[in-house]
DNA sequence: CAGTGGTCTAGACCACATG
DNA sequence: ATGTGGTCTAGACCACTGT
């Protein structure tokens, strides 16, 4: 006998399994970072097998929901910000390591966003969106601009924040603020040649080679919470793929 | 009592057949799309049960080597050069499907490598290389410039092809005629301003952005195989990835 | 029908982390 | 010492493929 919601009573036991736990954490019964029931809990309270159940937590592993800490347990992958999320574009000091740009938000907009934003987004013809110009800037120096669009709806506590008050990375904000998580995204990467806009924003001689990279974020549950869109100069810019 | 090879007795079970498939694998022992022995012959001839050989088999499907297929068996992946190894680059035709570019070899060449290829191929100071300036085009306008290069050691037999007698894939060739398989890739994408050879053998205006992926190649054992540089007009280019 | 991979069980024992 | 995940066993039964 085992509790899982029969949602469908023909897939495997250990698919059945992970689409619960995966709800579980996407209803935030379990934050990022905490641990999830022990495997024997997890037996007990599904009445399954050890191997069933490992073979769901395998599969959310693999999808880099949870990570395992032998001895320790099973966590809720904190996703860090740090490095996955921002592939494309990276930045060396004078020194070799590798630098974060800090930010600074120009200007904030409350607007029925462009109709290929709001398809991105899933949102409806007439629903509002936040719209934010960010420039990210070494020692001073303007090095990427961002455009970004969020649903009003989820992220109305942004309104009230004062510009200056935006910190560098805006996911944890997000994550403290509007309580949405970003877990996943897909970047689409395309280049251009520098327009007037730009290439002022960027201090780049007009017609320079640029890189667009669009990126739509998603939450836990697979739903679109964020349209970004990051410029940069492509000089010095390099990105490294494993393909099998 | 198994029989795996004791080449390090601390590594799990399911990790050394792993490791002692692919070995057989990368030898030749199953050609690409040939069927490996099922699993109830895998656990009699290695002795161990049915879940640590599954496992095993579930690593390599992991990694792209093999593909199941139920009630018929297990088979070596024979990778699909049509687009999994063709990422960066798309085309389409004007009806808008996805078009293959055919190709032209310029020139080949017997040399050493310069230092970089050399070290990325894994190749001693004098050791020779066979090099190849690739056109690629569609409806014979050229789309693509690629430099090639090849340890001789390992493909002489493309001494003695005729430039005209290259087929649009290399890939297969290098199979069938020096038995060389390649099973994965590594690329690197960067962006540069055409330069004075690239524009002429592009057809493009001078300083126009160019988008260049270098690739080095592996074999089924690891081994790089290939290096490649590709170069092609930034205009159009487009490359999506998901990211978690 | 026989043979394949796919799912699942009910454990035992090991390696690691922590108090 | 206790509890966690990691490895491994020795099966049973199911679903799919081809004869």
């Amino acid at each position: 006998m085992n509790r899982l919601s029969a949602h469908d009573e023909r897939l495997p036991l250990y698919q059945r399994l992970r689409d619960d736990l995966l709800q579980r954490i996407a209803s935030g019964e379990w934050a990022p970072g905490a641990a999830i029931p022990t495997e024997a809990e997890l037996t007990q309270a599904y009445g399954l097998a050890t191997g069933t159940v490992r073979k769901a937590i395998d599969m959310l592993v693999a999808e880099g929901v949870l990570v395992r800490a032998q001895g320790k347990g099973t966590f809720v992958r904190r996703p860090d910000f740090g490095n996955s999320l921002f592939r494309f574009f990276r930045f060396r000091s004078r020194a070799g390591s590798d630098v974060r740009p800090s930010a600074r938000v120009l200007s904030r907009a409350l607007r029925v966003p462009p109709a290929d934003v709001r398809q991105a987004l899933g949102m409806g013809d007439e629903a509002m969106g936040i719209y934010l110009s960010r420039l990210r800037l070494i020692d001073d120096q303007p090095v990427l601009a961002e455009d970004i669009w969020l649903p009003r709806e989820r992220f109305e506590p942004l309104v009230e924040i004062k510009l200056k008050d935006f910190p560098d990375l805006l996911y944890p904000l997000y994550e403290t603020s509007c309580r949405q998580l970003v877990a996943s995204a897909r970047e689409r990467l395309t280049v251009e040649s520098a327009g007037k806009a730009i290439a002022d924003r960027l201090s780049l001689a007009p017609g320079a080679p640029v890189i667009a990279v669009q990126r739509l974020a998603f939450d836990f549950a697979g739903t679109p919470v964020e349209w970004r869109c990051t410029r940069g100069a492509g000089d010095g810019f390099q990105y490294e793929v494993d393909i099998r």
